[in-house]
RNA sequence: GGCGCUAUCGUCUAGAGGCCUAGGACACCACCCUUUCAAGGUGGACACACGGGUUCGAAUCCCGUUAGCGUCACCA
């Protein structure tokens, strides 16, 4: 039997990397065990959910290569795979579970329930429905409806029992069912509520594998007396470790660290995001020597249930950074270059026409930062001295190095310039038989030029940086300071 | 508060009772390389939350404590 497992967002907004976290582990394992990984949106809140938002979840898991075998904008033998296109079948589902006697009609109103909740507060304890409407006579019934009430479906939920389940990840989990109220199953309005969706749709897309965030652990025993109820096979669950922030807390969407989208942005590679979170909460066999750095391939091969750590992580950004640096040092010069120039254009430092019409100079003017910087959009404030004239002067730099002995020299490399052949081996020669005739030391004659010529003390190679800068632009802005 | 989950260096983790004097990676520190900054190389410091058991022997098993997190919605 081969593995069908899903990824399940709500479309109220941008994936969340956390979200991505879960799906990743299942799309491994899916396609380690040549399974299926299913997309579905689940967007029962008509509040929060916006059509919008699908196209932009679409992109961004596309965008880090992820791919799925059965979905909306795909279709599948199982669909739809939209839940507000599902609605028949909850409403069928709801119907056995109101014939068999698991759920009733409940009419209470929303004001009712909020006294009750204040009751139980003021008592300090947990909230439970009391259960008014669990044993309504038909009589009592047709008496609320003729008031006009409204009813949603309610859950009877057993007491005094255990339901529990074997985790995949945690082993085995049972929860007392008094610790569980009635719970509804179908608002007033005929949309169900995420814990029937769920199981009704997994049920009958017939998911093998659910593997998700730990914050589920707590419905799943209420999914569990659904699936019992309905006398439907149970699939095998299990929950992984959050991701979180350095202090243990939810990654925050306002600091834009939660969003997919925001790393993006940030410049981070796809597949050094990927690498990252694989390695969150799980490691491959002989993880023991190290070896952290592999390639989305590699990881389908090597993914493991068995090895999925139970305790949450953190999204540790120093690491994903350094894996980012690594990645980004990998690609061809070619390649870096495509994927820094939306970076460079966004900066404004030049247009996506300049840049391509002077090509083979932007590739080699980006290769002097390629093993310089984090992530792509760093790159910019690298090399801007190559792309703009006004340049801004670091604090202490002009007066720390470009001082009056520094004026003779600088007058010999601009005449040596001049005529110098324009290659980095003739600079360099011609710059350093300068030094040795006035004896200077690189920090009086190397770093004074590369603060004239940048604006900073802290650049790359000077040479190569003089020859990309070019023969007029350098000695311009050497002639400056003497 | 009830219920539930979790607990090895600062961080991600290896570890399935003796192989552990606890291994690796990121970060950190030092040194090397070097025109600066990176990259790279070498070395260093750093952990089994606590308390009880079980056992000849426990990071590994059990119990308790503590701490953190989740959940108790007509959100998902």
């Amino acid at each position: 039997m081969t593995i069908r497992v899903r990824m399940a967002p709500s479309p109220t907004g941008p994936i969340h990397v956390g979200n991505v976290h879960t799906a990743l582990f299942n799309w491994l394992w899916a396609r380690r065990e040549g399974g299926q990984f299913i997309l579905r949106f689940e967007d029962t809140d008509q509040e929060r959910s916006k059509p919008e938002w699908e196209q932009v979840i679409y992109d961004d898991l596309k965008w880090l290569g992820l791919d799925w075998d059965e979905g909306p904008d795909i279709g599948g033998p199982y669909a739809p795979y939209r839940q507000m296109a599902r609605l028949d079948m909850y409403r069928e589902y709801a119907n056995r579970l109101l014939e068999s006697g698991h759920v009733y009609k409940c009419y209470c109103t929303k004001e009712e329930e909020d006294e009750d909740r204040k009751e139980f507060q003021a008592q300090n304890k947990p909230y439970q429905y009391k259960g008014r409407c669990r044993n309504l006579t038909p009589e009592q019934q047709a008496a609320f409806e003729a008031e006009g009430r409204q009813h949603v479906l309610r859950f009877n939920v057993p007491r005094g029992r255990m339901v529990g389940f074997n985790d995949l990840v945690r082993g085995p989990i049972e929860f007392p069912t008094d610790s569980i109220g009635d719970f509804i199953i179908m608002r007033s309005n005929g949309i169900p509520l995420y814990n029937f969706a769920v199981v009704v749709d997994d049920a009958t897309m017939e998911i093998t594998h659910i593997l998700r965030g730990e914050g589920h652990i707590s419905n799943t025993p209420v999914q569990l007396l659904i699936y019992a109820a309905l006398g439907l096979q149970v699939p095998n669950i299990g929950h992984v470790g959050h991701m979180t922030n350095e202090e243990r807390g939810k990654l925050s969407k306002r600091k834009g660290e939660a969003a997919v989208h925001d790393y993006r942005e940030q410049g981070y590679l796809p597949e050094a995001l990927m690498n990252f979170m694989a390695f969150l909460g799980w490691t491959p066999p002989g993880g023991e020597n190290g070896e952290e750095f592999l390639t989305v391939e590699e990881l389908k091969a090597k993914f493991d249930i068995t090895r999925v750590t139970k305790a949450p992580s953190i999204f540790d950004k120093p690491k994903l950074n350094w894996m980012n640096g690594m990645y980004i040092r990998r690609k061809t010069t070619e390649e870096f270059a495509e994927l820094a120039l939306p970076f460079v254009v966004a900066s404004g430092l030049t247009t996506e026409e300049e840049a391509r019409a002077n090509w083979d100079w932007f590739k080699a003017v980006v290769k002097e930062v390629q093993e310089r910087v984090v992530t792509l959009a760093e790159v910019p404030q690298h090399i801007d001295f190559f792309l703009k004239d006004d340049l801004a002067m670091e604090d202490g730099a002009a007066g720390k190095f470009l001082t009056e002995a520094v004026k003779p020299f600088f007058r010999q490399v601009i005449e040596g310039l001049k005529t110098v052949e324009w290659d980095v081996p003739a600079i360099e020669k011609m710059i350093r038989g300068h030094m040795e005739a006035l004896q200077l030391k690189p920090k009086e004659s190397i770093q004074p030029i590369r603060v004239a010529i940048t604006g900073r003390t802290a650049s790359p190679g000077l040479f190569e940086i003089v020859y990309l800068i070019g023969r007029e632009r350098t000695i311009r802005r050497m002639a400056k300071y003497c």
